[in-house]
DNA sequence: CTGAAAGCGCTAACAG
DNA sequence: CTGTTAGCGCTTTCAG
C-alpha cells in the first residue's frame, strides 16, 4: 500500500517550499491568496492531510488532554461522570485537542512514564490523590480539578455548588412546614460526601432545626432502603428526607411504600442530581440539578487557559445548582 | 524549564550508543543482561522516560485507537454506551493503546483530515454510518462496529444476542403462564429496534400466540407511560409487558399504578438492559442483562487482532445475554 | 550483541 | 510573502 502523502508530495506538485505548504494549513493568513489556493489545490489531489504526530513532533506539542477519573467503584463512568465527559469532550474536539479517557489507576499502571509527556493537561475527576497532581504538575502538565478541591496546590476546581444545591433541596423542604427533615447521606468521594453532609447540617441550624436524624449508607439501593426503613419506623418520624443523591432517594421510596406511607402526603423525598431515574420514579422525585456537561467544558476552558499561559483565572470555578421540583415534595 | 531528557543524554551518561538505549527499551530481550542494566539505572538517575510521539514517529504506528459514537440523543454516553466505554477504556490501557473518545458527529466535523491517520482503529458505537466506514477502511484503519451490524463491509461486528434476550424476556413470561404479552418499543438505533421488535414477533409466533398488541413510544418515560396507559386501558388488558428497555418498563410500571393495577398480580413487566435503575423501581425490574463492559473489552481485542494482521476472525461476535429474574413477574 | 547513520513528516527561525 | 535548513527524539537497517 502507498505511504501516504507527505508535505514534499505537496510541495512539489504546488510548485512551493514545504515552508509554504506548511504554513498554507498552520497559518493560513501568512501566505498568499494565489499560493494558497495552488496549495490546497495539489493537498486536494493527492489526498494529502496534515500528519499530527510529525507536527506534534516539531512543534513540540502535542494538543492532547486527559480526562482521568479518580474511583474506585465498580462503575466509573458512571451517569455523573459521564456527563462531565460529554462535556469535555465535546469541548475538547470544538478546540481541536484530543482527548484521552482513562481511569487514573489503569493510567498508573501502565502508562504513566511512558505518556505523561506527551500529555499537555489532565482534568482529574472525583478523589484525586494529592502525589497525582503533583507529580503531574511536577512534570509541567496542567492540572485541572472536577467534582473535587484540593489545598496546597495551585490549581484550578471546577465544582458545582454542592452547598447552594443542599440549600435549595432543604429550604424548599422547610417552606412548605417540615420541621423534621432527616437526611441519609452516602460514602461519595471525601470532597463531596463532606460538603452535603455539613452543608445540611449548617443549613439545618441556621433555621434552628435539629439536625441530629441522620443516617449512612453504603452505595447500593438496598442499604439505602435499609437505612431509610431503620429512620421510618422510629417512633418520632420524620415528615422529610433529603438524600444525598437519587439513588438513595429511590431507596428512601421503597422504604416508605412498605411501610405503606404515601409519598409525598405522609413524607417528602427529595434527591441529588437529577439523574435520569427522577421521572421514573413513582412518584416523580424532586432533585438537585447539577449542569455535569458544563463542568466538562469548563474544565477545558480552564485547561486551554492554562496552557495558553493565562493562569489569571479563579482558582475555584463554581457552577450554580437548580432544584427541579416534581411530585415528591 | 529544562527540557526532558532524550535518549541521547541517556546514551552518553550510561557510555553505550542510542540504538542500545532504543533497544533496552523495546526489545529488552536483544540486549545484553548487563548493558541493559546500565541502560535503565542512566535512565533512572536523568527521570527518562521514552517520548511516544518520537516513537510514534519513527516507527509510523501510533497504537492510538478511537471509540467513536455514533448518536445523537442529548446523552451520548448514556448508561450502555458508558459501559462499553469502559470495557474499552480498561483494554485499552492494558494493551498500551492510546484511546480517543469522541462522538462521530465532532469527529466528523473537525477532526478526520487531521486525525485520521493517526489513528489505527477505530471502534463505531452505535448507528454508524457506512460512508464514514468506507472512509476509515479506504484510509486504512481497522475498524470494529459494536451494537450494530452492517453489510456490505469486511468487517468485524460486536453485539449482544439480542434476539435471544428476546427469547428469554419472552419465554419467561410464557413459561409463568401468560398468553396475552403485549410489547412497548422503544426506536432506538435502526440495527437494535429491528432486532427487539422481530424478535419479539417471530418468538411470539413459534409458541403459537399472537403478536399484535405492539405500541411505539419515544425515548422518555413520559411517552412510555402514554403509551403503556392506553395499552392497559383496552378491554382486552394483556397480562403481561415485554418492554423493549428499562426506561420504557418503568413507564409501563407508573402507568399500571395509576390504574391501580398491582404489579406482577395484574401485569408482569420485563425489560432489557439490566440497567442500574431496575433495583430501585418498585417492585424492582425483571430485565434482560447485557454485558456492556465485557462487548468494550471484545471490541478492543478484535481491533488488536486486526492490526495485528489476524482477522481470520469470527466476522461476528455475539454475547449472550442474560436474564435477571426480579419482582415485576 | 552493539554502533553508526539515515530517516519519519513537519515546523520555525533566519534569510531573502 | 516565500525558501532554506536545521532539527524534534526515536527506530531501524546494515555493518561490525
Amino acid at each position: 500500500m502507498p505511504s501516504n502523502p507527505t508535505i514534499y508530495d505537496v510541495s512539489r506538485l504546488s510548485g512551493v517550499s514545504t515552508a509554504t505548504v506548511s504554513r498554507a494549513f498552520s497559518n493560513p493568513e501568512h501566505v498568499k491568496e494565489h499560493t494558497r489556493r495552488k496549495v490546497y489545490e495539489a493537498a486536494e489531489a493527492l489526498h494529502y492531510s496534515p500528519n499530527a504526530i510529525a507536527r506534534a513532533m516539531a512543534r513540540q506539542r502535542t494538543d492532547k488532554i486527559a480526562y482521568l477519573i479518580c474511583k474506585k467503584d465498580a462503575t466509573v463512568l458512571d451517569e455523573f461522570y459521564a456527563g462531565i465527559c460529554e462535556g469535555i469532550m465535546q469541548s475538547a474536539n470544538h478546540s481541536e485537542f484530543q482527548l484521552l479517557v482513562s481511569t487514573a489507576e489503569d493510567w498508573l499502571h501502565n502508562v504513566s512514564t511512558a505518556q505523561a509527556k506527551q500529555i499537555e493537561g489532565v482534568i482529574l475527576g472525583g478523589d484525586a490523590k494529592a502525589e497525582l497532581v503533583s507529580e503531574l504538575q511536577s512534570r509541567g502538565v496542567a492540572v485541572v480539578l472536577v467534582n473535587n478541591r484540593m489545598s496546597g496546590f495551585d490549581l484550578t476546581c471546577v465544582v458545582s455548588d454542592e452547598r447552594g444545591g443542599v440549600r435549595q433541596a432543604v429550604e424548599h423542604l422547610i417552606f412548605r412546614g417540615h420541621r423534621h427533615i432527616a437526611m441519609i447521606a452516602g460514602q461519595f468521594s471525601p470532597y463531596i460526601s463532606r460538603e452535603r453532609y455539613t452543608a445540611f447540617r449548617d443549613i439545618m441550624k441556621e433555621y434552628g432545626l435539629p439536625a441530629d436524624d441522620i443516617r449512612l449508607c453504603e452505595l447500593n439501593v438496598e442499604s439505602a432502603t435499609q437505612a431509610a426503613m431503620a429512620l421510618l419506623q422510629q417512633e418520632q418520624r420524620p415528615t422529610a428526607v433529603f438524600a444525598t443523591n437519587d439513588m438513595i432517594a429511590a431507596g428512601t421510596i421503597k422504604a416508605a411504600r412498605r411501610l405503606g406511607l404515601q409519598i409525598p402526603e405522609d413524607l417528602a423525598v427529595v434527591g441529588f442530581d437529577d439523574s435520569s431515574i427522577c421521572p421514573m420514579l413513582e412518584p416523580e422525585l424532586t432533585s438537585v440539578h447539577i449542569n455535569c456537561r458544563r463542568m466538562g467544558e469548563l474544565c477545558v476552558e480552564h485547561l486551554k487557559a492554562l496552557l495558553d499561559g493565562k493562569s489569571d483565572f479563579p482558582r475555584v470555578v463554581t457552577l450554580p445548582t437548580e432544584l427541579r421540583i416534581r411530585r415528591s415534595v
